[in-house]
RNA sequence: GGCGGCGUAGCCAAGAGGACCAAGGCGACGGUUUGCAAAACCGUUAUUCGCGGGUUCGAAUCCCGCCGCCGCCUCCA
């Protein structure tokens, strides 16, 4: 089996090989740090740190890099208004939103550079463009003049001149074409001066573009593997790194250029400067979607779909994908009642493949390790996590029913038992690839022991009276629970409590 | 106007020429189990993949033409 990637600068799916056998370079735009990040900007640090989870799978060497942009127009706009630093503002909103990473699993980022810190490898490589007669200073502004690169938008697939000029003024007299981009911005007086450098031009700093550009080759090289982002960064962001690198370095920036689809609400994609959905920002940004919905639902929502496919977020979407969930630790929750721990260790099932012994034992062996073929299938197929959680699924369906069949929860075999709990193991080792079920579940808080007592002893209260048939007592109790939100299981081994 | 994406059951979502009279999840409805529930398991819920043509022995999958939704072309993950 090999990995496929579907190359946004093909349009094709291609064989995954990268530059250097064994090791991987990915780079992914992140934020630029002015506003609190929303929902829309999880979907691409979850899909990549799953790509980079399954690479190491696969045995790669990874190395990922986020930027961080600090220096921009609407930092500097935004600080403004809140009466703040730009560097302050920036640091505030980089916490803001590592926190958020965190809750989210997202582990996998090794950089984390700022544009800030690499001024002077920017201002180098627009001296070499401009040495390359590739760019141009006109007041203290550089700009790139697309012309010097033959390809200009090869990603996009777009010809500059078929494009609708935009509806802004982008004091275009200056630039020689209007698709010419700047490189390098001459300050403006009222500028604040952290946001002032100095440069071979005046005091400035830098264009939106080049900061990837920099910082990508300093910590990844002048050629690297994967560079991702979302679908609107293909044009002008990604165009323009590519137009810049490539004539800076004559060599291919990025192999693979990977995209995510874009977060909707209400049908709509998700954006900070749309005015309907600024009103509702609120719902959508992370910080408070991480108060009401735990990181891992948020992370699986997420993993659900194939990653190009636009989403469309829901509080209806997001409490059907939690039952979903709910299945996965109902599962784990009767492993721990069967072998004391949700995630019992043991042998694996490759291990015991060999010795299971009666027919269903074979056939569930086999089936749970035919499932894990489809995962890996489906992974190695541009990453196909909506086709990967399916087989999860049907893997906790296996599982589930070989335990009834065993009747593991009345007494039941060792070896049996033995074969479930590597089984769960199994799962568990391709949902850590998607970044799931890494730690023990969380779903609900743990309740102080008062109540853990008294709920022991309602229990045994009503054992009682289910034991002498006062089934109308018994059933008051429970259902009184109900409404106070605690459910009740009446299972083979004893009677178990959960909220909800 | 140019470029790109999407349209599969009530909803979400895999499948991208034959193993598909289309995975899986949520929901709904039956059944097993249970004192009754809950949970779990089993079954039913798309003879059909936006619509219309075409290519092919064969199409949800390829081609052409429509229709609808979305994105980019201006800051955006």
């Amino acid at each position: 089996m090999s990995l496929k990637v579907f190359n946004t600068l093909t349009q094709k799916k291609e064989i995954f090989e990268p530059v250097t056998p064994g090791k991987v370079g990915m780079y992914v735009c992140g934020p630029t740090v002015y506003k609190p990040s929303h929902i829309g900007h999880a979907v691409g640090p979850v899909i990549f740190d799953t790509i980079k989870r399954y690479l190491q799978y696969k045995d790669y060497q990874v190395t990922w890099v986020v930027n961080i942009t600090d220096v921009e127009d609407k930092l500097i706009a935004e600080a403004k208004a809140q009466g703040c630093g730009v560097k302050d503002l920036a640091e505030r909103i980089t916490v803001n939103y590592l926190e958020a990473m965190k809750e989210l699993n997202v582990t996998g980022i090794d950089h984390l550079p700022k544009a800030s810190e690499y001024i002077d490898g920017i201002i180098r490589m627009c001296e070499r463009l401009i040495e390359k007669n590739a760019a141009y200073v006109v007041n203290g502004d550089v700009y790139f003049d697309i012309t010097a690169d033959a390809d200009y938008g090869k990603l996009s697939h777009r010809k500059a001149e078929d494009q609708q000029s935009g509806t802004r003024d982008l004091a275009g007299e200056e630039k020689r074409n209007p698709n010419d981009f700047a490189l390098w911005k001459a300050a403006k007086p009222e500028e604040p001066d952290e946001v002032k450098f100095d440069s071979p031009w005046g005091p400035g700093r830098p264009g939106w573009h080049i900061e990837c550009s920099v910082m990508s080759c300093a910590l990844l090289g002048e050629t690297f593997d994967i560079h991702g982002g979302g679908m609107d960064l293909i044009f002008p962001h990604h165009e323009n790194e590519i137009a810049q690198s490539e004539t800076c370095h004559d060599k291919t920036f990025a192999k693979y250029w990977l995209h995510n689809g874009l977060t909707r609400f209400n049908t709509k994609k998700i954006s900070k400067s749309d005015a309907e959905m600024a009103k509702r920002m609120n719902e959508l940004v992370l910080g408070n979607l991480l108060k009401k919905y735990p990181g891992e639902l948020l992370r699986f929502f997420i993993l659900s779909t194939q990653y190009r496919r636009p989403i469309e977020f829901s509080d209806e979407e997001l409490a059907a994908k939690s039952k979903g969930l709910d299945a996965f630790y109902r599962l784990f929750e009767r492993m721990e009642r069967l072998a004391g721990d949700p995630y019992a260790g043991g042998p694996t099932l490759d291990e015991l493949h060999a010795t299971a012994d009666t027919d269903p034992e074979k056939a569930f062996v086999r089936e749970v390790l035919d499932l894990r073929v489809r995962f890996l299938e489906d992974m190695d197929d541009d990453f196909n996590t909506g086709g990967a959680t399916g087989t999860l699924f049907e893997m906790v369906t296996a599982i589930n029913r070989f335990m009834d069949t065993q009747n593991l929860e009345s007494g039941g075999d060792d070896r049996a038992k033995q074969l479930a709990a590597a089984a769960v193991q199994t799962l568990r080792d391709l949902a850590r690839i998607l970044g799931l079920f890494e730690y023990r579940p969380r779903r609900e808080e743990t309740p102080d022991r008062l109540a853990h007592e008294l709920m022991d002893i309602m229990i045994r209260v009503r054992a009682e009276a289910r034991k002498s048939k006062q089934y109308a007592l018994s059933d008051m109790i429970r259902d009184q629970l109900a409404a106070a939100g605690v459910t009740l299981e009446d299972r083979p081994d004893g009677t178990i409590w959960r909220r909800g």
